[in-house]
DNA sequence: TCTGGGGTCCTCGGGCAC
DNA sequence: TCTGGTGCCCGAGGACCC
């Protein structure tokens, strides 16, 4: 039996005309790795907090200024609204919609309360956003079935106990698995049981790929590359020149089914940062250097916070025109002060030569490299000769303070006592 | 029609160390 | 002492994701 049930349209366009389902029995062999992902996630917490707004054209986004959306209910995409399309713009496509300013909090607590019922599954869960995870069940058949079951459960318990609506996709893949959801939108189950990975892959457009965005799309179609199964039969070289040879290899592996990612239950935050776009352009200097003073403060107060520190502080300026410079620099000192983020942001602002009107600046700060990966998971030996050739490298670099207090860092977790986050796995 | 804000990851060229 | 290969970091830019 096909893993399709039923069938209504093509491809998903993102207000569920090509939504396509499997019933909760249907073959899920090999299927261990899900992916749940919330419908019109925004839309839906603000319909749980007033429930008179079921059944109306929402938009999600600051009604004024230059904002976009960041949800909308599937009612407003029917005509045509779509995430970060400029409000003014979905205003005009749905002028009966109501357009609701984004509440965090709200989101924030309605995600820890479904994250709370994925954990209850399984332990196994990897938060991919606010409103979507990657769960591997393949540990948990004998407690609450098979991956369809599985997935039909979470599908109720979020409807039931917390009032929104989910879709669920389950396949062999993280990458199978997140393509299933997409298109099970909204409200459904997309089972693709592992021996029909392939054939599932073969007719979908590359655009459909996790990963591939509208310049890559691009790249591809004008090489005659339209379908992931066309994907498979180009030479690989012709492919290389399309993507690159990284690239190359990642969609190939994609297309043939391949994908070696696992549920990651643990995640490090690598950099924080804060940007802001005026609503009018911005000419004068002292304005755009009192801007990026105080975006450094609220960068340094998330990193005393999170208790670390930065070692690399960058700068975004947007111009007038959209185009967009960075600059970056390394500190000899790592900081989380916000005078001191703040000295180095005005300094890379002043190198900038260009003083055309600006319509947004920003504020980054990486957090401190370690050298081994921020938790210090070191797998085994050849990381950890990796991490000295690394710090004798920046030894003779930068000097031994930085040095020391990485191989500190290093040193004082313990080589081969941090536990991997695969080792918590079931067996 | 005019493009947010928060991130991650990749690529590429240059410089440097071994 | 010089050279080439390798691998790392840095910095800039870009693509992509939600």
């Amino acid at each position: 039996m096909s893993v399709v049930s039923a069938r209504m349209g093509g491809m998903g366009r993102g207000d569920g005309s090509g939504r396509i389902v499997s019933a909760p029995d249907a073959d899920d062999t090999g299927a261990g790795i899900l992916h749940v992902d919330m419908d019109a996630f925004y839309a839906a917490v603000e319909v749980l907090h007033d429930p008179t707004l079921r059944g109306l054209p929402l938009i999600i986004g600051a009604p004024d200024g230059r904002s976009v959306v960041s949800s909308a209910s599937y009612e407003a995409r029917r005509y045509g609204v779509r995430s970060a399309m400029p409000v003014a713009q979905a205003i005009r496509l749905c002028p009966s919609a109501r357009v609701v300013p984004p509440d965090f909090t709200k989101y924030r607590a309605v995600s820890a309360q479904v994250m709370t019922i994925f954990e209850e599954v399984t332990p196994l869960v990897e938060p991919l956003s606010i409103d979507e995870a990657f769960l591997d069940v393949r540990g948990v058949r004998r407690l609450w079935g098979s991956p369809g079951r599985i997935g039909a459960m979470i599908r109720h318990r979020v409807q039931h106990e917390v009032g929104i609506t989910c879709s669920v996709g389950a396949a062999a893949t993280k990458h199978v698995a997140k393509m299933a959801s997409t298109m099970a939108k909204p409200d459904g189950l997309l089972i693709v049981p592992e021996a029909e990975t392939l054939d599932f892959l073969a007719a979908k457009p590359v655009r459909a790929m996790w990963g591939v965005g509208p310049k890559t799309a691009e790249s591809l179609e004008a090489r005659g590359i339209r379908l992931i199964g066309d994907l498979r039969s180009i030479p690989f070289p012709a492919l290389e020149r399309a993507v690159g040879s990284a690239s190359a290899s990642r969609l190939r592996d994609l297309a043939d089914g391949r994908d070696p990612r696992s549920v990651e239950t643990t995640r490090v935050e690598k950099s924080v940062g804060h940007e802001e776009t005026f609503e009018i352009d911005v000419v004068d200097p002292d304005v755009l250097r009192s801007e990026l003073l105080r975006l450094a403060d609220r960068v340094a107060g998330r990193l005393r916070r999170a208790d670390w520190e930065t070692s690399t502080v960058s700068i975004k300026v947007r111009f007038a025109d959209f185009s967009t410079v960075t600059r970056s620099q390394t500190l000899s000192e790592p900081t989380s002060v916000g005078q001191r983020i703040g000295e180095v942001a005005r300094g890379l602002f002043d190198a900038i030569e260009r003083r055309d009107p600006v319509r947004l600046v920003g504020v980054r700060a990486e957090r401190l490299r370690d050298a081994g990966g921020a938790l210090g998971l070191w797998d085994d030996d050849a990381d950890w000769r990796r991490v000295e050739g690394a710090l004798d490298s920046a030894q003779a670099r930068f000097g031994s303070g930085m040095v020391t207090r990485a191989r500190h860092l290093g040193a004082s977790r313990g080589r081969g006592s941090a536990p991997h986050p695969r080792a918590h796995g079931l067996d």
